[in-house]
RNA sequence: GCGCCAAUAGCUCAGUUGGAUAGAGCAACUGCCUUCUAAGCAGUAGGUCAGGGGUUCGAAUCCCUUUUGGCGCGCCA
């Protein structure tokens, strides 16, 4: 990992509070205690590369004026170990620290280096996380919030593998319950009516009208004819399923790979019913006290949670709730296969359920706060600047794979990366398919095919790239070059607070700026020029750029295009 | 009725946990290709941060309140 970025906020942090002590100890600041303080990278460059408010924020513990606290400052620390060579008191008190030339030339030396490890880290500490996400409901296929959800979860996991964390990604089906009851009968109502026609059997009111349930009916009749008439309703029902609900995994299952997700571990409900662990759970819950009978029902008491009302775990007629199970799947996932950490995707129309599932976590006797929910908002389709809820071909909700069909893997999962999860998105088809500018990943993509052209240009010449020294990376001193670098500087932190906010929609937006910067320093700064040891530098600088693209897109399973 | 999330440029959205003159991208307008990809760059214009109070050196950010949207409050999942 990058030895040099990471150290120098804390660095900068010790030099500060050692010469805060010094001030003290010299008088030239009453004594006190250091509060909270921040460093930041400023908007405005001329305000440094970074910046304290340590000078503010300690004004009133050390009853005196921000000026007079960061003067002290100036004059007592030590920066000679750093990275910086210059500080600056500025405005209401804020201290300004300059980077030095040599933290430039570092970090290329740096990147070039890790290469495909740049941004990596260890911050994680190889802690055991679980990201849940997905799990669609297999009794049909999947539709837009799948899509979003799938896109942010598998990025989310891999920048969590990337922080230093071991990850695992799961698919949890719900093949129990009262919706495989539904699926049961839908499917059920759709067979007869092949047979004695649809006025004989009017589909029921909670069951499932969609298409696909037609078609599944209809490939059980190819494969069975009428066979299935004379016998028990049960029967009927448990063939029904058991030969519908593996074809409509699998189809699940091909989209998603079609997605390039692909899940360490399809996880089924049924499993847990199965194996006695909810059962196992409830009792848990029993002997802890907190559950009742009420009306033929177990209950459990959410109530001395902190929730509103008590919850049923097992109904009148003995089928356990899917909160029931829930626990259940969540206990095993902490206690039975000791996940440190479960990053639940779910989306926003659940939250009345987050709390909930928590605190029962510590029903459990286990930790609630180490079940993580990411909430998303629902997408909406936007197509010539209207709101699309169906599909032209299908007439029905758009799914996944209808998406796929129109917008590239590669777009989907970078527009769906874009905003933050808990943001309310619109999906623009027009602007995901066109292949132009105006399409962000394009543009994030043209960047690396740019220097990969470069590159290929300069090779035509004979002209390899070769290591440069200290001295030659000192050249790359233009103002373009150095806020590019400083930006490729801040990756390894980036991935850390992204991972901190479980939002990889920051990533996506530091690599569009990666672009942003890389256009503007090829515009400014010719690679194939005159000065050999310049023209050296920045090939280094443009294969820097190169590997943080490529690591980013990797990480994201978004092609890099070497030519476009 | 109670609760959760939101409201920032014409549109889509950022705003690094309270910091300096509120930023991008699209759309609009003006420039830049007979030397590395114009899928690019430079520039112009665009704002009462939904309204109103409060907290303090300092608020888009925190608290209260009003308004407007989305969602949730099942022996559904």
């Amino acid at each position: 990992m990058s030895k040099i970025v990471n150290n120098i906020v804390d660095n900068l942090r010790k030099a500060i509070i050692e010469a805060i002590n010094s001030a003290i100890s010299s008088g030239l600041i009453p004594k006190g205690d250091i509060p909270e303080f921040n460093i930041e990278v400023p908007a405005d460059k001329l305000h440094g590369d970074y910046s304290s408010n340590v000078a503010m924020a300690s004004a009133k513990e050390f009853k005196c004026s921000p000026i007079k606290i960061a003067q002290a400052i100036k004059q007592s620390i030590n920066l000679n170990d750093s990275m910086f060579n210059k500080l600056e008191i500025a405005g209401p008190g804020f201290i300004n620290f300059f980077l030095s030339k040599e933290f430039y030339s570092s970090i290329v030396e740096d990147i070039l280096s890790l290469k495909e490890n740049y941004g990596r880290s260890n911050f994680g500490k190889n802690q055991k996380v679980m990201v849940e996400f997905v799990s669609a409901n297999p009794t049909g296929p999947m539709h837009m919030g799948n899509a979003r959800g799938g896109a942010l979860g598998d990025c989310l996991a891999s920048v969590l593998d990337i922080a230093g964390y071991n990850v695992k990604r799961e698919f949890y089906i719900n093949d129990a319950g009262n919706q495989i009851e539904k699926f049961a009968l839908s499917l059920e109502t759709r067979y007869l009516q092949i047979f004695k026609g649809e006025e004989s059997y009017p589909l029921p009111e909670d069951s499932y009208h969609g298409e696909d349930i037609k078609e599944r009916a209809q490939e059980f009749a190819n494969l069975y004819g009428d066979s299935y008439l004379k016998v028990d309703t049960e029967v009927r029902r448990k063939a029904l399923v058991d030969f519908a609900l593996p074809k409509n995994i699998e189809k699940m299952k091909s989209d998603l790979k079609k997605y390039r997700i692909e899940f360490d571990k399809w996880f089924y409900e049924s499993e847990l019913h199965k194996d006695g662990e909810v059962k196992d759970t409830i009792e848990i819950l029993k002997n802890n006290g907190l559950t009742y009978e009420k009306d033929g029902a177990l209950w459990y008491k959410a109530t001395s949670f902190g929730s509103e009302k008590d919850e049923v775990l097992i109904r009148k007629n003995g089928v356990p709730t899917y909160f029931a199970a829930d626990i259940a799947y969540h206990r095993n996932k902490f206690l039975k296969r000791g996940f440190d950490i479960c990053i639940d995707v779910w989306g926003a129309d659940h939250h009345g359920h987050v709390a909930r599932m928590k605190r029962a976590m510590d029903a459990i006797s286990l930790d609630g706060d180490k079940l993580e929910i990411v909430l998303m908002q629902l997408v909406r389709l936007v197509r010539n600047g209207e709101v699309v809820r169906m599909s032209k071909r299908t007439g029905k909700a758009i799914q996944l794979s209808d998406l796929l069909d129109e917008v590239s893997v590669d777009a989907a999962r970078f527009i769906f990366n874009m905003r933050e999860p808990t943001a309310q998105m619109e999906f623009d088809l027009d602007l995901a398919v066109k292949q132009e500018a105006q399409n962000p990943v394009y543009y994030v993509q043209y960047a690396h095919a740019r220097i990969c052209s470069i590159l290929k240009n300069l090779n035509k010449e004979n002209i390899k790239p070769r290591s440069c020294t200290k001295e030659e990376l000192l050249l790359l001193n233009s103002d373009e070059e150095k806020d590019l670098i400083r930006h490729l500087a801040a990756y390894t932190n980036e991935i850390i607070e992204s991972a901190k906010s479980y939002n990889p929609a920051r990533i996506t937006r530091y690599v569009i700026d990666v672009a942003t910067l890389f256009h503007k320093f090829y515009n400014t700064c010719r690679v194939n020029c005159n000065d050999e040891s310049l023209m050296q530098a920045r090939i280094s600088l443009c294969l820097c750029v190169k590997t943080v693209i490529s690591n980013i897109l990797t990480m994201f399973k978004i092609s890099v295009p070497e030519s476009m």
